[in-house]
DNA sequence: ATTCATTGCATTCCATGCTATGTAATTCTA
DNA sequence: TAGAATTACATAGCATGGAATGCAATGAAT
């Protein structure tokens, strides 16, 4: 059997991501976040005061991965974390005002790089796209 | 303004990349290597003995992943690093016979990733999907 | 031929992903 | 209600990505 990287939607998809990524990367680096921050800070700009649970459920993070991104996002002062009221186990994840004064920037930044990353797709053919994408996850067996 | 997640193209091949990268380790853990080696070892099946730099070219992946990779890969077994005749700077990357015995079960491994992540494309719809990945990696701005 | 710039690679540091494991708090069950 | 199971989070270890840096070999310019 042959395989080629050039057709293979894995090889294309890990390509095509790293691309974003670090596209990502130098538009919000003046901002003082990082692109794997964003996924947190998308989810707590929409709604403050979430427990690690619901920020891991929400993103499709493992636990482990979110709770060392929140540790380098509290000691870059992006969050805080408060004890649950009534449930001793639980963390409650607060954004600082200097994650929530960046909000607007960092939006633009991302559509910045989406824009850029998709130029050559018409908005028609972009819809196509994120339609594949969001199938993809959909289908794609839990576990 | 506001922002969302599940209708962001960066976002979502962010998380479609975890998703082929995941399912690809698990298939190939049996044949004792890791999703990071696939480039390396596609482009050496390919062809045989390489320098560095020529891999780092073909693949669009960064000098220093590269070394490191190809450290574990040594580490591991799968190649071996011999001078350059020529060249006193360069090492030719070799390909072990474990590494080359493993050839034909690694592209069924990545084929039935493909597979299953695409489940819910047409074969149309998988090529158009991998038609505006390829456009995506044509058109990105080089540096 | 000597000096200077470039090239090919290695190494270090850090971010970000995962798995495995530990701990304390909570909840369920007999 | 005591003991067992579960839950929420933390931590350690490893792979893989990039940037920055160092070094030795090569090539270019005078």
């Amino acid at each position: 059997m042959s395989f080629e990287r050039n057709t293979s939607a894995g090889y294309l998809i890990h390509h095509v991501a790293r691309l974003f990524f670090e596209g990502l990367r130098k538009r919000i680096e003046p901002l003082g976040i990082v692109p794997g921050q964003f996924p947190a800070l998308l989810a707590l700009w929409q709604q403050d005061g979430q427990t690690q649970k619901e920020l891991v459920e929400k993103l499709d993070i493992e636990q482990a991965t979110m709770a060392n991104t929140l540790n380098r996002m509290e000691r870059d002062g992006l969050v805080v974390r408060k004890d649950h009221p009534t449930d001793g186990r639980a963390k409650i994840v607060y954004l600082t005002e200097k994650a929530r004064s960046i909000r607007e920037e960092a939006y633009t930044a991302a559509a910045s790089v989406n824009d850029m990353a998709l130029v050559d797709l018409s908005s028609e053919e972009r819809e196509q796209f994120i339609g594949f994408m969001q199938r993809i996850i959909r289908t794609y067996p839990k576990s």
